[in-house]
Formats: structure tokens, C-alpha cells, sequence
DNA sequence: CTCACTGCAAAGTCTTTGCATGCTC
DNA sequence: GAGCATGCAAAGACTTTGCAGTGAG
């Protein structure tokens, strides 16, 4: 955890931010559900708790803060609900989801097997990639296990 | 255009629905603009061209709608906004976009480089990978010749 | 003719913003 | 202390819904 708390430190100072006890406290929640994928409601439920004060909107504004510092990451199925989780200490690269149709389950993988299509691209529509993010639709084990 | 027509009035009879007015025009100002991203109130604004009557709910309805029916692509960039495009006649997989960060300008590509990655999910993770989309950001080759 | 569809406006949902007060640095 | 950050509530953007009238089958 310190390490992550330092980081987040750094950056923000790096950037010219205040480092407030809202904002820990909202990094600190998505740190302690690491691979959960929460819902800006979801992280005010659980920063209420440590903090009863922190309001909606101070939520928002600190997700959106440390998304754009690139310490977490917005996620958008399409289902029309947005989530966020912790983003890697690794900032390198992003990683992908495998969502599952039964029972609604989003899982996080690490594999960067579609790094060496980058190059492809760039042959092919003269694209330069430089991120990518992919989803994948299907039935977890668990499920299929059923 | 026939074909794409006839599909859609085939596709609506069959699950139970009644070919309006209202539903062809919203299908024809996506066929129209074929290989745009456009927002609902985009299309609303091409429909009021043709029908100035038509309502702005209708126009959610019909996209609602025709997005279940697979007919067209609810597309969920990382921007918060909510775009469609006309699906592809052979509805077996979806395509993926290449957004560029410079313009904003979003291509699609038909490539399913993705598919050999599918059952590599399945042996890996155990899940069973039905539909996958994928999204790169980078710039395109337009912005690169600046 | 019947029942699904539409248009309008009103209501929801999610997110952002204005402003006075409070807190880091 | 100075100025950014916060909390609250109000406003905003986008989307859905209720209802009476309309039109496809």
C-alpha cells in the first residue's frame, strides 16, 4: 500500500495538487477492491464510511482527477455505467476485460497479447497505435462450470 | 441500400414489430452515413430533415431498438459519449476502431486479428470468449502527414 | 379494428458547477 | 496567510417514461 500512496503522492504534487485527506481516502477504497470495478456511487458508499463528510461531488472530482493523472482507470462497457479501478503500478500499458454475459462479472487481465498487432495497423491504415483497450464478451468458468 | 432495407423490415417482422415510418427513416440516415459514429441527436437532426415531426424520444426508441435487434452498434468511446453505426450485413463479428487522438476522427476496421486470441482466453483463464471489441488510440495517417 | 407506436412533456439518472467555508502548503 | 479543495445544493446533460392520440397490419 505505501508504495502506492507514494506514488499518488508524488503525482500529485508533480502536478500542482494538495494532497487532502479526500483524496487518499478515495485512492485508499480503490487500492482496498483492487480488481473490483466500482462505480462512482460504490466509492462514495465506501469513503462514507471512513469519512461520513465527504459529499458526491468531491467523488466525482477526485476520480476524475486521478484518472487523468493516470493512477486509475475509467472503464466504459456499454451498458451505459461507468466504473473506474486502480490502474497498474506499471503504467505501460493497459489491460484488458473479459466480461461475463451470465452473471455480469468483469475480470481484469494482464496479458498484452495484442501488442504485436500495433505494428500491423501502422502497415496496413498507416495508424500509429499507441493504447489500446479491448473487451471480451462471453462465459466466465464459474459460469460455465454450472 | 434494398438489401439493407429488406433485412431490417425481415429482422422487425420476426421478432414482432411493426415497420413504421419513423423506424425506416432513423435506418436509412445511418445507412446513409455509413461508417460515421453519430449521436442521437445527430440522427435526430438527419431525420428532421426528412420528417420534421419526428421526436427525439422516438429517435432513442429506434436506436434502443434496433441496437437489440443487432441491426446497428452502440458504440461507448472513453469520452461519456454515446454513439451509433450501422452494423455490417454479416452480423458474425464486430469491428474495431481506430481512434485518433489528434483529430478525434474514429475509423473502423473489418480486421478480426483478434480471433486466434480467443481460444487462448479459453485455455488460459477459462472463459469462453463469445464476442470481443476492441478500441486504438493513437494517431491516424492523416494527422501524422502534418 | 386492434394494439403497438409516436409525440410531447415531464420525470429520472448521472454528473458537473457555483459559492461560501475550510484546509494544505 | 494565499489559494486550491470541499460540501452542499442547484443546475445541466442525456435518456427514459406516461399518456392520449395515431397509424400499421
Amino acid at each position: 500500500m505505501v508504495k502506492f500512496i507514494d506514488l499518488y503522492e508524488k503525482t500529485l504534487k508533480e502536478n500542482g495538487y494538495k494532497l487532502t485527506n479526500q483524496r487518499r481516502v478515495v485512492l485508499e477504497a480503490l487500492y482496498k477492491r483492487n480488481g473490483d470495478h466500482l462505480t462512482a456511487e460504490e466509492v462514495h458508499q465506501i469513503v462514507k464510511d471512513v469519512n461520513p463528510e465527504i459529499g458526491l461531488a468531491t467523488v466525482y472530482r477526485t476520480l476524475q482527477l486521478l484518472s487523468e493523472l493516470g493512477l486509475i482507470d475509467k472503464l466504459n462497457l456499454d451498458d451505459g455505467i461507468v466504473r473506474y479501478e486502480i490502474g497498474e503500478m506499471d503504467t505501460k500499458h493497459r489491460h484488458h476485460h473479459l466480461i461475463c454475459q451470465e452473471c455480469g462479472s468483469i475480470e481484469g487481465v494482464d496479458d498484452d497479447m495484442l501488442d504485436s498487432l500495433e505494428d500491423e495497423f501502422f502497415t496496413k491504415y498507416g495508424f500509429k497505435v499507441t493504447d489500446h483497450v479491448a473487451k471480451f464478451y462471453g462465459v466466465c468458468s464459474k459460469c460455465l462450470a454450472k
